[in-house]
DNA sequence: TTGACTTTCCAAAACGTTTCGGATACAATC
DNA sequence: GATTGTATCCGAAACGTTTTGGAAAGTCAA
């Protein structure tokens, strides 16, 4: 289409408008008639094979260019080659203004596959039914080469579907039963970070330390949990100094969680607020700020400490500055790609382009480090 | 492609590893050998047309769900056929880090595409010389049928581009020279938001009101800034109560242009900061934090008033809450994708699935209003 | 002069759809 | 019995590439 700027005139108004003019893309017909030769020898010529002469190729590349020619990318990849595109299909129950991580993530893919040299084709679907239609017609459309999943639950029947229809893909993130299902993913070690998180307030003198976290429904969360289990009980802290309030999943549901942990008496009240996530530290911090507690590393001074998880760049602006861990955002998603392009490829997965290289659970499975990030909230 | 579970032995390792095995997609050929009629029987029942028979119909129905059929999206577009695809194609210069309005532009765009039933196409492009090439493949390769641009600059050479092309496209943003050159946008009225802004602080007694802003290079800067201008003219303060500190680009300039202005001698000194956007105002809340200066209302009691503009959802979590200008997101991205596809259908935009109808500038060119979101910071 | 080899080119098939222009069979009408 | 109409189906072309399996022409050695 060409767009033509016109007058019309509509009763006394004098409107201008672009008009849609009928207007052709060239073809590698268009390159074959102007350069007296076929079509193939243009898609060779072009395409860089050796039985086309240095004459006829740079009169085929002059011509391409004079006439503005891009290769048709549908009738490429209709021919069975690559698209050089992977799908993200995140599975959002709802509300994604409640979930910043989905948006950061995404944000970070994005540049990520533009160092990779690919596009990324993003349908959103927001039940379990609607995914297994987006993955078989991702598979049988062709549209894409690979497949990025996120949100992976403590089960999901979501790789298994992968392995039927036999998409390549990897999975940020693991289910409960990853060592049996050896299915490629790259994770960050939640419980790890948990661990080392509560060491550290274990050493700033805290004994009572509270957990707030989301719903279960994603194996993260999950992990973080369990490290948080874990480091109890290597301090050997009781049982029953576990606090924890779960499924949150609003700000009144994280107020009033709060409020409950404030109003337990003085021998049983948590001195630091361990949140599964940065998205509820913040609301954490909200909650007690309307309360008017003070938050800080000084809980025998009365103030109470926090704690997030993720690292989202916004941590850093809030006040006090949220203490985290920090989630290698850049590095798990080239990994990510590193991964999915060598699968793509068939070939097994090599080098990677992170600085070090990743621990290796399985042959595809790879396990990132996150990094304690010590700012004013503990 | 099958997956299929196999042990495999390295030296005296036994791996466990998934093994491809050649899988076939059922075609449209499958579904017509086994319902014994035409494939164009089968494409005709599965399209809907009238003219097969209700038990034919019904048998082929039948067959596609057995077989798990799924039309191939890459043939059916390479046919002529819609792609239901559009593509972001956001131009940026290095770091997404640095600009969350990005992300959640992305974010937002994303669910709007559910909500619209399209599938995003990403391809970040790093250069302006960069995006000629995309742009002019995404056109010829029929992958998508339409294009949202973002970031527009006061003159932006993407526009005239995409018209010669031909690619149905609507911006996000506008160009100075918008009223000449007749195409589509979604606007959010920065200037209208600026001098709301600006009025209010009046009315609250203030009379040295600095504006920081980042680089002039987009034009919704531009539009925020003059709006900030206009303003100040109306309340007839006089030219050299302008105090402006532009382009911005990091927190280490933000700090020093803070500390700048604070310098100042006291008749001379702002008693509020008006950034030009939420991400400027988180570093200027940070930076009057580590100079320890009090950020809120009481600029008599020395406090210092700091506003900014989008309403990123952080800016409620902040430490006082920013007061700032929302940018009604979700809409725009709505009315955006309504434009769009009446576009990409070739018909008039009518009817928008917003609320208030937005204001129109012409016949494709729309303006959203800004709302005033008053917190503690101001 | 022949055969072998190299260089340069091309016709046709294939990828999986949709659509155009009939074709067939049967019923209804004159 | 011929004509018209209707319901149902199908063959073949088209979309724009890549790839396969040669073909033609030229070069070189024997």
């Amino acid at each position: 289409m060409l767009y033509l700027r016109t007058e019309l005139t509509l009763g006394f108004t004098l409107i201008e408008a672009w008009i849609g003019v009928a207007f052709d893309v060239p073809t590698i017909f268009d390159i074959a008639k102007k350069a007296g030769v076929s079509i193939t020898t243009v898609s060779r010529a072009l395409n860089g094979y050796s039985d086309v002469s240095p004459k006829t190729r740079m009169r085929i590349r002059e011509i391409a260019t004079e006439l503005n020619y891009y290769p048709n990318a549908v009738a490429r990849s209709l021919q069975g080659k690559k698209t050089n595109t992977i799908a993200f299909a995140p599975l959002l129950g709802g509300h994604v203004e409640a979930r910043p991580f989905f948006k950061e993530f995404m944000g970070v893919l994005a540049l990520s596959c533009y160092n990779h040299e690919l596009s990324l084709l993003v349908t959103v679907a927001e039940t379990a039914e609607d995914i297994t239609g987006i993955y078989r017609e991702l598979a049988g459309s062709g549209r894409v080469d690979g497949l990025i999943l996120a949100d992976i639950g403590p089960r999901d029947e979501r790789i298994a579907l992968l392995n039927e229809i036999g998409l390549p893909f990897v999975a940020f993130g693991r289910t409960a039963d990853y060592e049996q299902l050896n299915y490629p993913f790259v994770d960050v070690d939640g419980a790890a970070g948990s661990r080392i998180l509560v060491n550290y307030l274990y050493a700033q003198g805290h004994r009572r330390i509270a957990y707030l976290t989301g719903p279960f429904n994603t194996s993260y969360a999950l992990y973080r949990y369990n490290g948080y289990r874990q480091s109890l009980a290597e301090h050997t802290l009781a049982e029953d100094t576990r606090i924890v309030q779960a499924d949150l999943q609003s700000q009144e549901q994280t107020s009033a969680a709060v409020a409950r942990l404030l109003s337990l008496p003085p021998a049983e009240k948590p001195t630091a607020f361990v949140c599964g996530s940065d998205q509820l530290a913040f609301q954490v911090m909200h909650a007690l700020r309307a309360q008017g507690r003070p938050v800080g590393r000084d809980w025998a001074g009365g103030q109470i400490a926090v704690s997030g998880f993720d690292d989202l760049p916004f941590a850093a602006y809030l006040q006090p500055g949220l203490t985290t861990l920090r989630q290698p955002m850049e590095e798990t998603c080239a990994v990510l790609l590193d991964l999915l392009v060598a699968l793509m490829q068939d070939k097994a997965a090599g080098v990677f382009s992170t600085e070090a290289p990743p621990v290796q659970l399985g042959p595809q499975q790879l396990l990132l480090q996150p990094a304690l990030i010590i700012r004013e909230s503990a």
